[in-house]
DNA sequence: ATGAAAGCGCTAACAA
DNA sequence: TTGTTAGCGCTTTCAT
């Protein structure tokens, strides 16, 4: 029986609903309130009269299936773990890890599961956890598929791949461990931005980027120098200057240094929103204008539009990117599903989506006069 | 029997290790494998030997408890859902909702909960669901508690609290609907900021600030009055300018309207980060150089470091928010657990946490001589 | 086209 | 101190 108590002031967390309840005030059996819910595929037929009896009972109601129970049964859970990138090295988080994160809630509640939060700084063994660690947490949770959203460490993906849960990694992913990716065509992003200061005029610019060595940075960088080259344009050695990853005070640095070298640029690439404010401060500081003394490009487009100027930069589709990963994991959950034992599944899919070039006001043909002068 | 198969150079999904295999493995019953996990305080008592014996198995097989299974049967689904402030209003998100999310996900673990991530925005019907609205989907996870991050709507607040979930409400609460709240002393952090000023000499002092009516909002402008006042300043209405929360555009556009009118301040106190951005921006327009001829502080402490020149602001507790907001959430969470009908609950609990001010160099004396001049 | 019945893995009351 | 038993709410054959 169903008591909706509303008088009480306060609400005691009344019983749910139950598929029983719905059977019996339908008139029907739980298997058929099951099967309308769940729009059955297999030697079930249900008469439209019913189904339309038995969803307007349960619409009534207010009728949920337990997910709990759903998840027993079906050996589903339901859940997609996002881990999130480590965010320690900075106060102010990583912003385009957190609208991965939102988007993937997002495309997950589309197709009925949702996303749980892993953050891997999490420190302290959790109780009644065997192991304390926080990847032991994320197995214990039963996830039906793995988000990495650029994992530090290739063991923690190793890890999770190898208890058989389908895992995909994001934007700068560990390829020695073979899951599906999805990233985003670096190479073009860098050509459509340096073209756009080539195409002004630049021909001195500066490489400011990460000296992590790992396949994304290199990719930046190695097609600053292929977009150049398409220019006939070469460089020195001083025009590429390599730093720590997302700290402020070592991106200002970075750019101090390099700023500081023969002979001046008249144009900054920025290999992450991260060095284009180190290379802001750093202009402030010898009272170089952008975009009039020099240009500045970068790479994120995170804080980029809040700066001053407002910087152009190149933008990573990145709704679409945690969408894909979504698209991409059901169907492996799906597919995983199906499968006896045989090995016979496929490679994992590599989604590569383009960026964006975002022109803003910090571009602008070098000025004809000669050295920097505020 | 447990079959660990390793050698097959791909992992089908492999069946998970139950307690009764724990159990048949370790010569006791699954009873005892339950009590033992769960550390059971009822009128079971285990002996050490068996504790061990039990305990040594199940990290031998790397045993985890099903949580489906728990859920179902403890009526626990031991997943908090947090509902992120909306962000479509801006392009590059809510940073402290982001720190928010983050922390109350490490905390919740070790607590041994999970948090699930409702995005507000969601689009579109989720299939499945009778209900299509993004409340109904997280109605439909069953989670034990739900955190609302400065929640938009009232009515969503309440329609889960009226669901018999405890609830708690971050930074923004809806005073209106009566749940426990974890906020933050604007008026302290406020007064701080104000005084820090003072202290510099400032007399002449611009609020800039959201036109929302929110209370979170008023306080700080109450604050800021009620911090003047003790000062014995008394300012012309024209030194508080309101605008648009989280846009840009707006900002920029209040602070260059505010600025143009007379007489001009000495200091600006900007009402949250995206003001001080914009006000940045304003004052380029204008060249007029922060802090040599008018300082800046703001309340976020987000995008305040970043900035150039990096900008004088009050910092939210907001690891600690997060970890209250749990704790209360917790403690409710058992509390309801151990009730049978009766409505003799406490009153929610209002933390109000400390805020912290950040001094950096957009803050100095005003200058003697007159007027701005770059 | 629908119903009956079994069982997913766990916990809690009751026995022993 | 430990084992037995009975479900939690759902899905899914198998019968009808």
């Amino acid at each position: 029986m169903i008591v909706k108590q509303v008088d009480g002031r306060t609400m005691t967390k009344r019983r749910a609903v139950t598929s029983a309840e719905i059977a019996q005030e339908a008139g029907v059996s739980r298997a058929t309130v099951s099967a309308v819910l769940n729009e059955a595929t297999g030697n079930i037929r249900i008469s439209p009269e019913t189904r339309r009896r038995v969803l307007a009972v349960a619409s009534k109601f207010h009728y949920v299936p337990n997910p709990a129970a759903r998840a027993l049964r079906s050996n589903r859970s339901g859940a997609i773990a996002f881990v999130s990138r480590t965010m320690h090295q900075t106060a102010f988080g990583h912003p385009v890890s957190y609208q991965l994160n939102l988007h993937s809630a997002q495309a997950a509640a589309r197709v009925g599961a949702h996303v749980i939060e892993i953050s891997p700084e999490t420190t302290g063994a959790v109780p009644g956890e065997v192991s304390g660690d926080i990847f032991g947490f994320l197995l214990s949770r039963r996830p039906d598929g793995v988000i990495f959203d650029a994992p530090t460490r290739p063991d923690d993906v190793a890890k999770v791949l190898e208890s058989g849960i389908p895992v995909v990694q994001l934007l700068r992913p560990h390829l020695g461990v073979p899951t599906a990716t999805v990233t985003v065509d670096a190479t073009r992003g860098v050509h459509e931005a340096i073209d756009h200061l080539v195409g002004l005029g630049h021909r001195a610019i500066l490489y400011l980027g990460s000296a992590d060595t790992h396949r994304a940075n290199r990719s930046r960088l190695d097609a600053f120098h292929a977009a150049l080259q398409r220019h006939g344009i070469v460089l020195p050695e001083s025009a590429v200057a390599l730093g720590p990853d997302y700290t402020l005070e070592g991106s200002i640095a970075l750019a101090r240094a390099a700023l500081r070298r023969e002979p001046s640029p008249t144009a900054i690439f920025a290999g992450g929103d991260i060095f284009a404010v180190g290379a802001l401060h750093a202009l402030h500081e010898l009272r170089v204008r952008v975009p009039d003394a020099i240009s500045l490009v970068s790479y994120d487009d995170v804080y980029a539009p809040l700066l001053y100027p407002p910087i152009t930069s190149v933008a990573q589709p990145l709704r679409d990117v945690a969408q894909r990963a979504i698209d991409v994991l059901m169907r492996q959950i799906e597919h995983t599903a199906g499968e006896t034992d045989g090995d016979a599944d496929a490679p994992p899919a590599h989604l590569v989506l383009p960026t964006q070039l975002h022109i803003r006001s910090s571009t602008q043909p070098p000025r004809p006069s000669g050295p920097w002068t505020g």
